[in-house]
DNA sequence: ACCTGAACACCGTTCAAGT
DNA sequence: ACCTGAACACCGTTCAAGT
């Protein structure tokens, strides 16, 4: 708690936005997880837009790492390509939450400009990933990798909210097979 | 207004909800916007809960239709495929608002049961015209047409909150186009 | 039958005040 | 430097009271 109320405060943030999505984010709740009041928060952030800005950045730059991670430790662009639905297929294994980003797509119109910005951004992060791993294995010109980057993470992203609906990671499964098998995510 | 008090909440939190989600329905806006008082609201709907659950309702009940209208008027079942994300197209268009239930699958785990139980009838209904319409085209067994008609409503739906998310009209037909392309979506 | 005013608890936010 | 109590406007909900 007290060694470092900032980053406790954006942890406690974090974990609500994945299940209860930006609007779910509750000072008076964060605060009493914490042990401090909801008005020592606003030290720390300025703002609700301001905190969820913050969490949303770091969110997206801890994808960035992995995604960095899948493809150092795959043997090749095959192999990052199926390994890539594991980021989302986490987070619903993980108290069934989601990825911050589905959720605050839906929530997109009502938020602050500053976490727009960071959402943007995940999304950006990871086309630009998928693009690159689908060139090295493919023979399109770039402006089909993008299209397909983004059917692809737009796919998988609504893969995990129907499999939250569900409450049902097997569902989550066999969308990506399906996915897979009609050629929407190449396998080889 | 007075016409019919019930009709007027039904359809401003209709409106609210596809802008703004299950959160966004606000008793006093509604109240405001068709000229009575919030507590009078009361009178016609138990609780929110319940006002949602009526606007879910009657939004599938609402899209049974439209799906049946578009199965009669095609040519075939590929035509039928074809116009089926003209559904979703239709209410970005309108406002740039949300199919419904993409929105509360985010809010899915904070709503209350009767709302939740619409929305998983939303989602059913997709699933069992898709599946019909793939039969009368296909020749795989009927498992494969459930799951592959789950993976076309899922990315359909995914389509339209990444689209909204860019207020962007062409990406969302860009998406599907791809869908065709790789396969997901048969064309033929 | 249909609507209202007043009150409740809850939440983001502010601010002057404490250590 | 970090935290707090008290107050504000906002919202879902209740309820006794009005026509």
């Amino acid at each position: 708690m007290s060694v470092n109320a900032r980053e406790a405060i954006l942890a406690e943030a974090k974990c609500a936005a994945q299940k209860h999505g930006y609007n779910g984010i509750n000072f008076r709740n964060i605060a009493a997880e914490i042990g401090i009041k909801n008005a020592s928060i606003y030290y720390h952030f300025a703002s609700k837009a301001s905190l969820g800005a913050a969490v949303a950045n770091r969110y997206w730059q801890d994808t960035v790492q992995y995604l960095e991670t899948i493809r150092s430790t795959s043997a090749d662009a095959a192999e990052a390509l199926t390994r890539y639905p594991t980021i989302f297929r986490k987070s619903l294994e993980d108290d069934n939450r989601l990825c911050l980003s589905s959720f605050m797509a839906a929530e997109y119109e009502d938020l602050p400009l500053e976490v727009k910005v960071e959402i943007q951004a995940f999304v950006d992060a990871n086309v630009a990933w998928l693009s690159h791993v689908l060139s090295e294995k493919g023979t399109g010109s770039s402006e089909d990798y993008k299209k397909q980057a983004l059917a692809i993470y737009t796919a998988v992203a609504g893969a995990q909210l129907v499999a939250r609906t569900r409450q049902n990671t097997e569902i989550f499964d066999e969308l990506i097979a399906t996915y897979q098998q009609t050629g929407l995510i190449p396998i080889s």
